[in-house]
DNA sequence: ATGATCTGTCATGAG
DNA sequence: GCCTCATGACAGATC
């Protein structure tokens, strides 16, 4: 049996090759395509295998392409289709380009607020603290730093660039802090930038926090495990608590310049605010935060962190003594900071991708494998030639397949294919007479079929059958049963004799219990006839003929278990078939999950640049701003501030600050 | 030799 | 009641 699936392994490869050398091209696509008709229809059981079994249905047409369920075959073709749909899949899925804002900022010791929320969990975010200390070589890598500062970065574990005063004021509105502790003594004064320091102080999500919290949780809860591997090593996380990991970093943690930069980009992401932005505006949470007064007891959650109500808490330092210049604000946890880093988000989706649809390494490089084969063939086909000596589709359609499926069975076989007889396309009239010979029961017909099956399963079978080696390459076993009919084959006429006692013993191995023992009490028709015939023509076949009491239980018998196998075999059939489905609809919700997954990474990432874009405006309309002198107000001093009605005032920074803290309290006040 | 799997068969119930 | 089918369970065959 294997070497004869060896035998058409190779025989099926060379081929294949052949014809991709003379230029004829094997589509892979094509191939599966083509085949899966056929090939469901024989996973899925042709319309036969579900229903009654149909006598003038009885021959099986799947062209030979049949697989049996079970068959490794099978196996390998799903798997190849799986691989394939994975592999095209990454074509539609875009991997988010990782865009890292990389801003080191300290604050002031003075911020006394930041180091009371260093529970939140969030992304802490420095209000005022614009200068640069990290190190002496601040001046060195301001370039790069301005220049990381607006390229993507996708490299989370670079190293983030120290950022200076200058470069600050160089991009003022696009702030992604980092919230870092750092003793106010390394700071060098008078390197603040005030309008910036609102920003950092804390953003104000459109969104609500819980539902943002909870969103995240729930993706990260789908991939709490990689999520949590990957998030320690990238982000240098505690272990266990990746969330943590990627919304703050304690106070007073020497920075890590890994952990800076991802910190970096939270932070950026968190400043963004919907302050100007129509869009965002117009939506509902965003309005209805932007249009809260300045009223203390009307500062929400939210305000703490997004502050619209206080645009001075925002882009001010609440802390501001003498010398607001030096001071770093609070630390204000940004529920959408977190949630927008691109760098954890992308993470997320692509860690999705991959648990969810199973596509690793090693399933690539053989998919590689598979199609860098000079076959073009993408399936196994190694062990094609089982697929093909199994036809499992014929046992769905018609009884005489039921029997023959059963390749390795075929001893046992339990009757003889009526239908196949011809359908094999196998005419050995020498066949015939020698079965007859053996046989010495009048009208018992050979199994043709089976000598058929067998010359596939078995190459030297088909060696020592010179007469089968023709089935091997045509494909008559689907003709027409009356065609071929084994009962009015002529006798042999080139049959050796030497091959003539293999073949009786060979047929007589391939009868099955119930065919030995109709032949042993003389049943004067085939099984298949016994089985196959309805029950009105079986009951004239056995008006036909004079037979005993014991002939007609057996025959009875026989019918009985005949019909019984092709529904046993109907029934495994169809439970494979269940699982099979399930398996897809599983595959199928995985990747539903996938895809909803990139599309709520998108959505975050659009909102990202929608803060983005408001904070820019922030800054375009205050710094237009003049006095009575015609001089600028100092960030330092005023900010600016949504009323109730939608205007913006500018109120000054004490002001903002007090409304500011009002709003961190409260968020405080609630999780009491 | 042994366990897993395949396959045929029986018993039973339903249509 | 008979026939057929579906299916769980079992056992032998096969891998």
């Amino acid at each position: 049996m294997l070497s004869l699936k060896k035998y058409l392994t190779e025989g099926l490869l060379q081929f294949t090759i052949l014809l991709s050398l003379i230029g004829v091209r094997v589509d892979v696509d094509t191939y599966l395509t083509s085949q899966l008709p056929p090939l469901r229809e024989i996973i899925l059981g042709p319309s036969s295998a579900y229903t009654q079994t149909q006598f003038h249905n009885l021959r099986n047409t799947l062209d030979g392409y049949g697989i049996h369920p079970k068959s490794i075959d099978l196996d390998n073709y799903f798997t190849a289709r799986r691989l394939l749909s994975q592999v095209r899949a990454l074509d539609r899925f875009q991997v988010p380009t990782t865009e890292v804002n990389a801003w080191l900022v300290h604050r002031d010791p003075e911020g006394s607020v930041s180091g009371s929320q260093p529970s939140s969990g969030l992304a802490l975010e420095s209000s005022s603290g614009l200068q640069d200390v990290t190190g002496p070589d601040n001046g060195v890598r301001e370039s790069e730093t301005e220049q990381g500062f607006s390229e993507d970065l996708e490299d989370l574990g670079a190293v983030a660039p120290p950022v200076s005063g200058d470069l600050t004021k160089e991009f003022p509105a696009d702030i992604s802090s980092l919230t870092e502790a750092v003793p106010s003594e390394s700071e060098p004064p008078g390197l603040q930038n005030n309008l910036l320091s609102p920003l950092l102080t804390g953003t104000e999500s459109p969104f609500d926090l819980e539902q943002q919290w909870q969103d995240l949780m729930s993706i990260m809860e789908m991939q709490a495990m990689e999520v949590n591997t990957s998030s320690e090593i990238l982000y240098n996380a505690p272990p266990g608590d990746p969330l943590s990991t990627n919304y703050s970093l304690a106070p007073n943690t020497p920075i890590n310049q890994n952990v800076s930069l991802h910190q970096a980009s939270l932070g950026g992401c968190s400043q963004d605010f919907s302050l100007f932005s129509p869009e965002v505006e117009s939506l509902p949470v965003a309005s209805s935060s932007t249009l809260l007064p300045l009223v203390p007891s009307n500062s929400t959650t939210l305000n703490s962190t997004f502050s619209s109500t206080n645009l001075a808490g925002l882009f001010f330092p609440p802390q501001l003594n003498g010398t607001a210049n030096d001071t770093a604000g609070p630390e204000l946890p940004d529920p959408l900071g977190g949630l927008l880093d691109e760098a954890m988000l992308d993470e997320i989706s692509l860690m999705d991708l991959a648990i969810e649809e199973g596509f690793n390494s090693v399933q690539a490089s053989q998919l590689e494998e598979e199609f860098d084969s000079d076959s073009g063939l993408s399936l196994d086909s190694s062990h094609s030639p089982s697929s093909l000596s199994s036809s499992e589709g014929s046992s769905s359609s018609s009884s005489s397949s039921s029997s023959s499926s059963s390749s390795s069975s075929a001893s046992s076989s339990a009757s003889s294919s009526f239908s196949e007889e011809g359908a094999v396309g196998y005419s050995s009239d020498s066949e015939t007479l020698d079965l007859e010979e053996a046989e010495g029961a009048v009208g018992y017909q050979p199994e043709y079929s089976k000598f058929c099956r067998m010359s596939y399963q078995d190459p030297s079978q088909l060696s020592c059958l010179p007469y089968l080696e023709h089935v091997g390459h045509n494909h008559t076993y689907n003709m027409a049963p009356s065609a071929l009919d084994s009962a009015d084959l002529p006798p042999p006429s080139s049959l050796k004799k030497g091959s003539k006692e293999k073949q009786a013993d060979f047929l007589d191995k391939q009868m099955s219990r119930d065919e030995h023992r109709a032949r042993a009490m003389k049943i004067p028709f085939t099984n298949d006839k016994i089985i196959n015939l309805p029950v009105e023509e079986f009951n004239e076949l056995l008006s036909k003929y004079q037979l005993s009491e014991a002939q007609l239980s057996l025959i009875r018998d026989i019918r009985r278990r005949g019909k019984n196998k092709m529904a046993a075999q109907n029934c495994r059939k169809r439970k494979l078939d269940t699982i099979l489905n399930l398996e897809r609809d599983v595959e199928d919700l995985q990747r539903d999950k996938a895809r909803l997954l990139r599309e709520k990474v998108e959505f975050l990432r659009s909102l990202r640049q929608m803060k983005q874009k408001v904070q820019s405006l922030y800054q375009e309309v205050f710094g237009r701003l003049r006095d009575e002198n015609g001089r600028p107000y100092s960030p330092s001093q005023y900010a600016l501030q949504y009323a109730g009605d939608g205007s913006v005032l500018l109120i000054p920074r004490t002001l903002a600050d007090q409304q500011a803290r009002r709003q961190e309290r409260k968020p405080k006040d609630r999780r009491k």
